[in-house]
DNA sequence: CGTTTAATTGAAAGCAGTCAAACTATGTGG
DNA sequence: CCACATAGTTTGACTGCTTTCAATTAAACG
């Protein structure tokens, strides 16, 4: 999976959006870490909590969520390996949110105070976890677009376009499309909508001809009317398509969609 | 307003949530700018445009908003005097949302340039305005509980208890409530709802006697109770009651809630 | 004082929610 | 190897919150 250091994997996923000099990488790949096996559905971080390291995502799934008080809860985002699910709370002092697997899932933790100073030592670093941040950024307003005015059907096209083109990047995804990480409790609370709500338009998105699905795998039967039916542009992803590492893993249909 | 520069009131949003020194503030203020006063409803950047500038607002409202290809409209965060508008496009090569006025503005404008100098220069800077932005992540993982899983009533009740405190914490508001800067078809958008119903919500959270309102003047009947109706906890505002600053404007009856 | 824009109200329709039952897949133990 | 338990998914019937459309009222403005 990574020839020296499971941060390669962190290394890799900040420079898809800044270029790093080799001290950088070199500061980051020597950071202390501690890997650790994780089930599924366990907490990484609980909202109220203060995080005191901070953990890298090396195989698995994650999701963050915040809880109403009348005890539904949204998910609010999804990690895939790479992910440094806790930069979120770099600067902050308490956890205002649930960051939780998904799947088992292996991290690496490092202790907060040693990536705070690689900020405040390596500029680069200190841009590209801010480029990070940023895109994170942009896929929670497009996250807020999906359950704000999206109805049912194309707010469940657009996740599955948003993930495809995600996981592809990733190299999570091949032509024949992608094992969707989630069970429908999960998918629902995703989109703000119910369980069965969830099935039932899934169902008439295989129906249509759309898409079509084995058990969690999903695959597109015509991507380009999926990108049209979910509202989907991928251009909020930033992924600079002409990044080398991203050209090769990315399907041709997938890609496609801009 | 401001005693020597604009630049004062982005000074002072920085240090709410982080210490700056001496050469940091100087940095700052010594920045280039120009000021520029734009009407309601203007575009300071629009989707698919390439930042230049990054935009600091010295009076007045702003927001971001997406729009999807029905012509719906979701806005997703809300904007006032002494936000940096721009940081979240500053190491983007194009915008994926649409910033505008609100009310008429001034901003000031700096080249996006220069506030990249800065973040490579100044550790502090770029702690604070990382800091800035995982803030306002926050603050859109509310929104997104509060638009997928909310249902009106608490949703609007909500949003209604976090300006009250932010616009306190930037003494835009006092115990005699404050201003809302937005129409119906402004908060429907917020909500993901229509204009009608937002209307209708209003009228019964008067009827309740949890808020009082005369034209877009809102003030809160019983604030304890407004804050559990909308299931509003202030943690995720991250405003540390410690800070100096933050303690006096702050209406005694908004600091209740936590 | 008419004109324009925003807010409100009413009635009817619809998308998604709720509740409960049936079905499917998987795994376990006898 | 099969009966049974478990967890997740699907289906049906009914309810309900929010939308839609249209009409009315109120406020803002020259």
């Amino acid at each position: 999976m990574f020839k020296e250091s499971p941060l390669e994997l962190l290394v890799h996923k900040l420079e898809t959006h800044t270029r790093l000099g080799e001290d950088d990488r070199r500061a980051l790949l020597t950071l202390p870490y501690r890997l650790k096996t994780l089930e599924a559905e366990r907490f990484i971080l609980s909202e109220g909590e203060v995080p005191r390291f901070s953990a890298v995502l090396i195989y698995g799934f994650a999701f963050r969520q915040k809880v109403a008080s009348d005890g539904s809860r949204q998910i609010v985002s999804l990690h895939m390996p790479g992910d440094p699910v806790d930069f979120q709370s770099l600067f902050l002092d308490i956890s205002d949110h649930d960051i939780r697997t998904l799947t088992d899932v292996m991290i690496a933790t490092v202790p907060r105070a040693e990536i705070q100073r690689l900020v405040r030592t390596y500029p680069a670093i200190s841009e590209a976890i801010i480029a990070h941040l940023l895109i994170e950024a942009s896929i929670s307003r497009e996250w807020i677009l999906n359950v704000g005015r999206r109805d049912a059907t194309t707010a469940l096209a657009h996740v599955l376009c948003e993930w495809a083109v995600r996981f592809a990047a990733q190299g999570l995804a091949s032509d024949d499309g992608y094992e969707l990480p989630m069970s429908m409790d999960q998918l629902a609370d995703v989109l703000g909508l119910t369980p069965v709500h969830v099935s039932r338009t899934m169902k008439t998105l295989v129906t249509k001809g759309l898409i079509m699905r084995d058990k969690r795998h999903i695959s597109f039967a015509d991507w380009t009317k999926v990108c049209e039916v979910g509202d989907f542009n991928g251009l909020y992803l930033h992924l600079q398509a002409g990044h080398a590492d991203l050209r090769e893993p990315r399907p041709r249909t997938l890609s496609a969609c801009r």
